[in-house]
DNA sequence: CTGAAAGCGCTTACAG
DNA sequence: CTGAAAGCGCTTACAG
């Protein structure tokens, strides 16, 4: 049975093996310039040997910078999400960087916990979020001012100047609800819920672009949450007026409408026609192909950790006014549910 | 504009406008015992005035545990996993731990760095892992002789005394393979790959029990990982004795199957039946509902992060062959794929 | 119940 | 090119 603790060994222990001082180690350990050869070398292979490994906690108690971002997303099942933070935990890493994750349900006041968690502990260097509050803003203010650069993800807070990537929404909704009415539908109701963040808004404002170009009255059905969905959709089923699409907003949403017809027997898409915002990794096992629009989602994890990270070495904290903003485009999965029939295939999808 | 960086307010401060020593608000910070009332107030209110929160790195350097724990995942981005992840995330962060996320893809040298990155920074109190690495034992118990705990999900590794949650491999397995069996199949042929993993080979053992009391031959068809999975299939379908119905082993092997036979034109359940391990959120909306074997993901990293703070509050590392076991019950989910028409759901699911 | 002081393992002016 | 020493913000014996 080995011991319980092995202590480790530190800077001083490093130095005594190699005969010199503490502070030449650490010259070493950092740059290695102003080292002689000779020394550089009997540094180094004393640190193999005693398979020395500097202490973060001293580091950062002196000053450094942790090497760590902070990643907050709100519901790591979500696949979306889950990509997404795969990719930018793995870029991160690539850099060197370790990642903090702090997943914070729907939950109305996890963020705010997880944002102090990270704020009291000091423990990130820059701040990689998908905001599920808006009124978040002012902690995030508060880090911002404590030098910790912040990249919103996905979303935008009102009011936060800090770095951003998003999606091309409104582009994309307009494809997906276009292409609806090149199939000849005039009752397309777009549903969703969680209209106050930007995104969703602006897949709205797309919807209803494409509506009004093309001389349609817009319908909009927003629930209260995912779970409130299939109820306000059976009731406007039920309506008179019953529409012949749905143009639904994001894949919650598309999953409960699925859900919904399945259950109600309403053929997709004979009866109804369906396209979501966000695609399925199943997409084209399901009953009805869905048609949808399909957003990068690891590329938008990477791009918000480079973003991050070059906040990071710049010294900016996305609150001078500079804050870069990175879009990335989405594109129209056409398959079955739209009414297509032999699926063909937008741009170059394998 | 803010200034760049402002400074935390230390418990010098603190105590400075308490008008007490640090070693005082050092008590009330930690127990508060031994502390008057009327110092304590005074100390109390001093910091929340200042908005002072106690330095991480500092309490590390002295000693302290991190309230950190390090969680190793192969891929994020499979919903196994993240449902597991978030789950566990979830409950570390209700006791007060922060979680250090390591995602680290199949490419073989990752766990390795991952390892090494925890290692080195002794940022992680305990350690939770999805090993992907069967040979990473040895940095696992260097860590455990550093007295950081490890449990082990869903997987073991040969050789490691750690905590351990595992799912019922083998039981799941048995039912899926007697409802085929049940169905009149014969040629059942078992699919999966990274057999070296003894969640596969318990599901393996409980394909081959199955076939061995039903004096059926079984069949393994095993794949160099998920992507040569329709390869080595279609080559079986190909050769004679066609097998009647597909064992699958998880659910990236589900969905290649599932993939292929589309390809294929092969008509699920009439011509091949289909029966997985693990399933799917969308498993009803497939064009053939899935019939699988359900696995508490959720619960499982749950489990993983009570079981490992347990061991961290026990000081308990896991070497000590006390190494607790945990094994999770999984459940057969019947829907069409295996050939029952009228889906009878199993037990009181929903 | 309260405090002065040492020390955790680093890095960094400051000298030489 | 190399080193002695201070100090980052805490906690902890040790006194009183």
């Amino acid at each position: 049975m080995p011991r319980k603790k092995e202590k480790d060994p530190t800077i001083a222990d490093v130095a005594r093996a190699a005969g010199v001082a503490g502070m030449t180690v650490s010259r070493v350990l950092n740059g290695g310039k102003y080292v002689s050869a000779d020394v550089d070398k009997r540094v180094r292979s004393a640190i193999v040997r005693l398979g020395y490994h500097p202490n973060e906690a001293a580091r950062v108690l002196r000053g450094q910078a942790p090497r760590t971002i902070g990643l907050i997303v709100p519901n790591l099942a979500d696949p979306f999400f889950s990509v997404c933070a795969h990719a930018a935990q793995q870029m991160a890493m690539q850099q060197g960087y370790a990642t903090l994750l702090l997943a914070c349900e729907a939950d109305l006041n996890e963020e705010d916990r997880a944002l102090a968690l990270l704020r009291s502990r000091n423990a990130a260097t820059g701040v990689l979020i998908f905001p599920s509050r808006l009124d978040s803003a002012q902690q995030l203010k508060d880090m911002q001012a404590r030098g910790v650069p912040v990249v919103t993800l996905d979303r935008t807070i009102p009011g936060l100047d800090a770095g951003e990537v998003m999606v091309e929404n409104a582009e994309g909704a307009l494809k997906a609800v276009n292409h609806l009415i090149m199939h000849g539908h005039k009752r397309i109701v777009c549903v969703g819920y969680d209209s106050q963040f930007n995104s969703i808004s602006q897949r709205m404002d797309g919807y209803r672009r494409a509506m009004a170009d093309a001389g349609l009255k817009p319908q909009m059905l927003i629930a209260e949450n995912g779970a409130e969905v299939p109820k306000i959709v059976l009731k406007r089923l039920r309506a008179g007026d019953v529409p012949t699409a749905l143009f639904s907003l994001n894949n919650v949403t598309t999953t409960q409408v699925l859900h919904l017809l399945q259950r109600e027997n309403l053929r997709v898409p004979d009866q109804i026609a369906v396209v979501g915002f966000d695609d399925f990794d199943l997409g084209e096992l399901l009953a009805v192909p869905l048609t949808a629009v399909r957003q990068p989602a690891a590329e938008l994890g990477r791009s918000g950790t480079r973003l991050l990270l070059e906040m990071i070495r710049m010294g900016s904290t996305g609150m001078e006014g500079t804050g870069a903003r990175i879009v990335l485009p989405t594109e129209l999965i056409v398959r079955r549910s739209c009414g297509c029939v032999a699926p063909p295939r937008i741009a170059g999808t394998k």
